[in-house]
DNA sequence: CCGTTTATGCTCAAAGTGAGCAATACGGAC
DNA sequence: GTCCGTATTGCTCACTTTGAGCATAAACGG
């Protein structure tokens, strides 16, 4: 289950809300952002941090007005972590939560979501054939086709931001109703879709899971995700919880053996429920052989 | 040509030096980051930003640091814009360069640039070479060989930044004397590698055309740099003058009008030096129908 | 010892890619 | 006017990559 570091924040009036965690950066404290980072969730968790990226700046005006609740502007600089769950570590106000608590839509690991038939497509369709929709540059109609494959059109797992913007717009997810955009109005009752977050945090998350669904197919950050041996179908399915669908076994054992990404340890893991597995490890020195996997345009002749 | 937007800046000690335009973000002025950098863009350049996205967010210490200059602690929350140049329009202060003035190590549209074998990569052999060098995590060798492409990797066009960081880190460009980091002391006198920028700049103009690099190989951001209407070479030119190296004539042209991205105009362009070209337009309608390009792991059956 | 379950090996067709040959058509030189 | 150089455009062909499925191997539970 992929899951991600949320705190829960009692101080609502709407009882608790989950909430990603963040603090101040202070120049004078820190040489870098990334090391402040490092430096104030280990503070505050007790986690060291591993692999770490730039995720995204939000600076929009509006992003921390939530209810009755008027905060002073703050950008936010993100920064996208990836860990293994250790169970060891306790945390006081900290949880792991599922992903898909909060994007349920986004789980195709048992086929299409019911979400989608059952209360998204509908309403999104509805809210698309609205009056002075199909004057937009690009039509609602559109959008809501290639966001959530209508109509023939495919799936495309990486596009989790454009899908919460979606139903954010459509006044679908209840973090829209503090922004005045308020489906309730229009349709009676609004729908649950997912669990809200703090502030702008969902949309953050969303943010979060585009990249990392992006990045896993370029770079080899599945690594650390993993421990240090595996085999080869633990690491699929690390793969599909991320990523949301089901991938074909043996082409997927064939991709990342002939990628160079991995190489057996000599070892098996019994008790798989059938024949026993190898056990792999990662192989870093892939990093030194291949420039980026995933180029589209190659230099060639003339 | 590919060229950037550049400020000369008169008040440096040093004679002029070119730097990248910025300025402050009021929060209270402007609802998004975005919306602020387009009014203040145009503003002070009369520019109408067309396509335009977040960069990368600088914030390390020291970044703003130069010769006896004390600053304050800025973060910066760099934008990448991409737009013609329009000779009508005249700046009072803002110029427009070649990114090779500052990369020249980067441009291969005429194969192997000379100053790789006769300056660059001599040096850095030697700063890799140095004792405790192979302490390093990666070995600085390994390092070398793969973002310059020495002994026989390949030359990834994507590695702008990697390629600016391993010759800061070797102190082989004017802006890490800056930083305390100077060759000179270990070597003589620095060669002059490209033309150095304002504070962090070079910095992030790499970060910027190792983004435009990779991006236009997933995304059509490539015709927001060409007029309505263009020929195949055209477009096959300007692609060149991004990415670096040459590309395969009649492949290219396979690989655009398959993919969609192009429809004819009908019209052909004389004088072309050979036979007439016909004309193309971008077919915004492509956006409708993939996704995005460039995938790998895709998903399958079981 | 057999059936179930998972791991792993292999095949095959279809699609995609790198490279180059060849024909077409304009502009300029003679 | 004809020829030649140049650039555009069409096409072939071998090779690689990819999607999908069949078949076999090896443990485990009864």
């Amino acid at each position: 289950e992929p899951v991600v570091l949320v705190i829960r924040n009692e101080s609502d009036t709407a009882g608790a809300t989950d909430g990603l965690p963040f603090g101040p950066f202070s120049p004078v404290q820190h040489r870098t952002l990334e090391s402040g980072l490092r430096a104030w969730v280990h503070r505050q968790t007790g986690l060291e941090l591993g692999y770490a990226e730039q995720l995204y700046t939000f600076g929009d005006r509006g992003r921390h007005a939530q209810l009755d609740d008027i905060a002073p502007h703050v950008v936010s600089i993100g920064y996208l972590a990836l860990t293994q769950v250790k169970p060891s570590l306790e945390m006081q106000n900290g949880a792991w939560r599922s992903w898909y608590h909060f994007f349920p839509w986004e789980d195709w690991r048992r086929g299409r979501p019911e979400i989608l038939e059952e209360t998204i497509e509908p309403r999104l369709r509805e809210w698309a054939s609205n009056r002075n929709a199909a004057a937009q540059p690009v039509s609602r109609q559109e959008r809501v086709r290639m966001c959530f494959a209508l109509d023939g059109a495919t799936w495309d797992e990486e596009k989790v931001l454009e899908r919460y913007e979606l139903l954010f717009e459509a006044g679908l997810v209840e973090e829209a109703a503090r922004d005045g955009r308020d489906a309730s109005r229009h349709w009676g009752e609004r729908p649950r879709l997912g669990v809200p977050m703090q502030y702008d945090h969902r949309r953050i998350l969303a943010t979060a899971i585009g990249r990392v669904r992006a990045k896993i197919k370029y770079r080899p950050v599945i690594f650390e995700l993993m421990p240090d041996d595996f085999t080869l179908f633990e690491l699929q399915r690390t793969v599909e919880a991320i990523l949301g669908p089901h991938l074909h076994k043996q082409n997927f054992r064939r991709l990342v053996e002939g990628a160079g990404l991995v190489e057996p340890t000599g070892e098996v893991k019994m008790r798989t429920g059938g024949r026993p597995a190898k056990l792999y490890r990662f192989r870093r020195e892939v990093l030194l052989e291949r420039p980026a996997p995933g180029v589209r345009v190659k230099p060639g002749k003339v």
